[in-house]
DNA sequence: CATCTTTTCAAATGAACGTTTGAATAATAC
DNA sequence: GTATTATTCAAACGTTCATTTGAAAAGATG
């Protein structure tokens, strides 16, 4: 049964997944720039043509990398809401219900082979923050409905906070479970892991705590409007700043 | 008097601040693959030779990039923590004001030209998760000492807390701040900003807002520790999802 | 078996990359 | 003013890159 059930869920080996499956690992640990087509076919044994034929390109390819997980990803999530509002009849879903539907989904990708496991999970990490403006326009593109629905459900369920404030801790729990994912050496440094501990342990260790603040920061005290950063708005500020501020040319800042 | 001033802290534009100054600024744009040395030398106006005369190589430009913040930030870091630690005569300083020191600092240099401003901060924050080794293994690093001195600094605000979880928290602080930092073009999605509004009136919104959401999420109540995400553990998992969940290789995976 | 489509393959293209070289120029020291 | 050092410069090096080409092989269809 279990040996029925693998062959079915598992999906052959052609060589557009060949080449799908080691493009996840390599963009991981190269980067999308760091990464050769050559490496990709070379890994993949597969000739080098083989990207340029099956998927039209090298940016193509990382899109079809990429959209490969988000689409299950992005249902998911869909899914997952739907049952939550459903078993609340008429009230607003609880806050932490919420944050465990949204981000409980991705981080339980990860034990998941299939779905890519903790490989994918660093990719959409670290695709964020891509210097790519296409790699970011997609993602952009690709989240904004979910997202969307999300943040309308939080305001729901958190109506004495501000749409913006709501709006800005979404944004930073992304953040912090993306750079979680991401799993910079940094990590290594900052949490004092047991030296031989498995991967797919620290993945289990991940979730509780990640929940557990996320959903402290989403329910913290309304800050006030006025604080200022340790050095002070206003040291050594000019107008000048303000125009050399704008770092994005119109080429690579577009959004559909 | 400002004239005056502004000629004494302002660096002379000599061929080799010039490169510094359009490779941080290149480096954030395109990111360290994407950019090319002919690139900065075009934009700097110097020939291309000069970045190996004056750096050495590419590494070592990134690397002199990074450590002229790197090393202000790090002495400023360590001399609030002191002022903080000697006017609370033996008590533990209050976890808030903590991390108003580690993080108000860095927030504080994007409204400071001479200390990088915004294109420092978006630097610092994609480097973390850089796919090139070299890169994560210097901020590791540069970061060492300085963050152990603030985990300690946590660990004995919040006796109540296990360090483990002071660890973690650490690195989630981390993490949501510097996605904030990164600023994506999804940011712009999730977050409805007015569409005018300039980017250092953003960055003055975006403190009160992070401090507060890491403030909440480091007094977070304690995890459970058996919480298991949607899709649970175990699902499609097996012994060999451990071994292949190794990605990193001995080269790139080196922190001194 | 013959025909047509899909896929694979080795080879080549032109462009861009980081780095090196050695001479020319500028700055400093005596 | 001459000797010495520091810096700039144009040119070239060898390598690697994404992509294209046209023929060969494999597979599907009648």
């Amino acid at each position: 049964m279990f040996t029925a059930m693998a062959v079915i869920t598992q999906p052959v080996a052609t060589t557009r997944n060949r080449i799908l499956d080691v493009a996840e690992r390599l963009f991981v640990k190269h980067g999308y720039d760091g990464t050769s087509l050559r490496m990709i076919t070379g890994e993949a044994k597969v000739n080098l043509a083989a990207v340029n034929y099956h998927f039209g390109g090298k940016e193509a390819l990382m899109e079809a990398v990429l959209k490969r997980r988000l689409d299950w990803l992005n249902e998911e999530r869909m899914r997952v809401l739907d049952e939550l509002e459903a078993s609340a009849d008429g009230r607003p879903p609880r806050p932490h219900k919420i944050v465990e539907a949204f981000f409980g989904t991705l981080i339980g990708m990860g034990s998941n082979r299939e779905l890519g496991g903790e490989v994918f999970l660093k990719l959409i990490g670290r695709s964020f923050t891509s210097p790519n403006g296409f790699i970011r326009a997609l993602l952009a593109e690709e989240y904004r409905e979910v997202v969307e629905r999300y943040k309308q459900a939080f305001i729901n369920a958190l109506p004495e906070v501000p749409r913006q404030e709501v709006a800005w801790r979404f944004q930073f729990m992304l953040g912090a479970t993306a750079y979680a994912l991401a799993g910079s050496d940094f990590l290594q440094v900052s949490v004092q892991f047991d030296s031989d501990e498995l991967p797919i342990e620290q993945a289990r260790r991940l979730w509780p705590r990640l929940y557990s603040f996320l959903v402290g920061g989403m329910r913290a005290a309304i800050p006030e409007g006025d604080l200022q950063p340790l050095g002070g708005f206003g040291l050594g500020l000019s107008m000048a700043d303000l125009e050399a501020a704008d770092l994005d040319d119109a080429d690579d800042a577009a959004v559909a």
